[in-house]
DNA sequence: TTGTACGCGTTATCAT
DNA sequence: ATGATAACGCGTACAA
């Protein structure tokens, strides 16, 4: 008993095609035929291999595999914070669709900071067959993808130039439709704490703005460093309690609301008697907060599994459309609960002064 | 100017090492043996080289590389739900130190369901170098891998088993704390709601009993299907309407302890003063529930960090400790906010009544 | 110090 | 219907 009997705890090498065809007394060509579907043979034969597969336990080497496909069975999917609930139901729903395809799902996180962008899709794009990428991505990065000639699908915003692939809800559209609910409830002093790195916080704020047109509102703007809880606990005071308060809040994104919420109700102030709160991305824990948060459902789980479709199609070589790249819109859904309501007697006057020399929306 | 000046969105093919060898004027081997650090040459000839690299972005194929060395340059890490804020964290943890190493994330969502378990990871187990993978995955699951060979860290329970490496929180030490707590806080009629496939819900349930061990405590218990928030809102009624009903509530993780919070208030009561409810993994949402959610903290992003460098460790073949694996305990805390408070004069007697004939703790 | 040549496991081409 | 063999790009033992 020389041999190894009990490898301890070493790892033995997988058996390769060879041993298949050899163990079948058919050669490798055969087997590698039979595996990929290409041609029937025998059922003599093709027993005989299916046989020898099972006993050896053979699965085919996706790296040799790879050298000569040149596709590596993996994509990549970039993120950006994955603790926000948004991006991590984003993965979610690449994950699934990826999976379904019988894909491998390459996770990079972008805040993870101590490498810059750039260096690390150069890093990833070797070992990928195509990238899904935040529209937000330095413009370098951005730069970089776009001469690369990957199949890249951007989520998010709107990736401007030809031949890119870009899905996600419409901004503009998601923020008036949110401006319109407040509107309709009553409220004219609105303030928005935007997150100017993000390109479509503009957008944002743009389809607000179109919400009050003629309406006699007042809106105003703050802006934050990052577009997380804390930020939203830390700017709440100097956005509630100023000189001319808000009757509304609305926020870039759920995590900034959330923060905002809990600073307002530690502030005194009765939410939504008070101020109305509100957000974007429909992030589940907004329901478990109390009151539960309004928000514009940005539909991130779709996004995820559309954009992996689309990039999936895209390596496939099935370009959907027209060969030239194009921005796919989501539907996104006002989700009106507790932290918004109807703006009756209220501290402020609100309502009842039928706009008589009311400010002008800027 | 027949050359490609501008290659219409196809996929160029990358330089190799033989053009860099070419460009230099020197052969393959001397390149591979420069990048590798293994050898110094002649300043004029690593000048030369240096230079053909930085003209042709040259990079080396990883899977090629693979071939020879035998190692992917990815590791995975299987997720069972990433729509848990707790596993959320975990991945962020363990993602940061892979990026650090140099190492690539293959990320895989095990409640994806439409592939079986063993299918994922003997897909997944050639395509990486080590697996971050849950002790709570199927039990043909974990004998595949245990002699798959492959290097394998569990995160979650203890994984028994000889030479295999877990991570985690002590769940009977942390459930023990936090019994504690809200036995000091005069608590007496808990309910525990327990997950029952997750094997480590047992062992809270058991720490919570220990905690009230000669207390004149009642425990009860009670089970559900999925550890989730809308979960907890399904069992809160009959949990908290009982006859006797609980003073405070315990659940197997905080998306459970957010349903039964936002349930609880729903159904008209007060939290805590009518019920204390608790949850363990401090996800981030349960600050900004309000009542704020008491909870164990079980430390998720730090068991990704450790899980995932005892597996670099152990690819790179320093086992750390006597070679045989380890379960390493990552301590505890308890979080104590607002949803638990002291019991004075709630609708129940809990403080007051010295137990005379109280039912003894199961 | 530098170059040659082989092998890794697979698929594709061509011949039988 | 089946087999022989040439790539794929890289690392490395060995030769020079």
């Amino acid at each position: 008993m020389t041999d190894e009997a009990t490898p301890p705890a070493r790892r033995r090498k997988a058996a390769t095609i060879r041993d298949v065809a050899e163990a079948a007394g058919v050669s490798t060509a055969t087997v590698s035929k039979f595996i990929n579907g290409g041609q029937r043979f025998t059922r003599e034969v093709e027993d005989r291999v299916t046989q020898a597969i099972r006993d050896l336990g053979y699965s085919s080497n996706p790296m040799a595999r790879g050298m000569i496909t040149g596709q590596t069975g993996n994509v990549g999917i970039v993120i950006l914070d994955i603790c926000n609930p948004h991006f991590t139901s984003l993965v979610k729903g690449a994950s699934g669709v990826a999976t379904r395809a019988g894909l491998n799902l390459l996770f990079a996180d972008a805040a993870e900071g101590h490498t810059p962008e750039l260096t690390m899709l150069q890093a990833l794009s070797r070992r990928v067959d195509g990238l899904i990428v935040s529209a937000r991505l330095s413009e370098p990065a951005l730069d970089w993808l776009r001469h690369s000639g990957l199949p890249v699908v951007y989520y998010g915003g709107q990736q401007p130039g030809a031949g890119c692939y870009s899905v996600g809800a419409d901004n503009r559209v998601s923020a008036l439709m949110l401006g319109r609910h407040l509107r309709d409830l009553g409220h004219r002093r609105i303030s928005y704490i935007g997150f100017s790195s993000a390109r479509w916080s503009t957008e944002r704020w743009q389809g607000l703005q179109e919400a009050f047109a003629g309406s006699g509102g007042v809106l105003r703007r703050f802006d934050v460093e990052a577009a997380v809880a804390e930020e939203g606990e830390r700017v709440a005071s100097s956005v509630l309690l100023c000189a001319e308060p808000p009757d509304a809040v609305v926020t870039y994104n759920d995590l900034l609301a959330l923060g905002v919420l809990g600073q307002a109700q530690a502030l005194g102030l009765k939410v939504p008697d008070d101020v109305s709160i509100a957000g974007f991305d429909n992030i589940v824990y907004g329901r478990y907060a109390s009151p539960a948060l309004t928000t514009v459902d940005t539909a991130s789980e779709k996004t995820g599994e559309i954009a992996m479709q689309r990039l999936i199609e895209r390596i496939r070589g099935d370009v959907p459309g027209e060969a030239a790249g194009v921005h796919e819109t989501l539907t996104s859904r006002v989700v009106a609960r507790g932290s918004t309501a109807r703006r009756g007697a209220g501290r402020l006057s609100g309502l009842g002064a039928p706009e008589l020399g009311t400010v002008p929306t800027p």
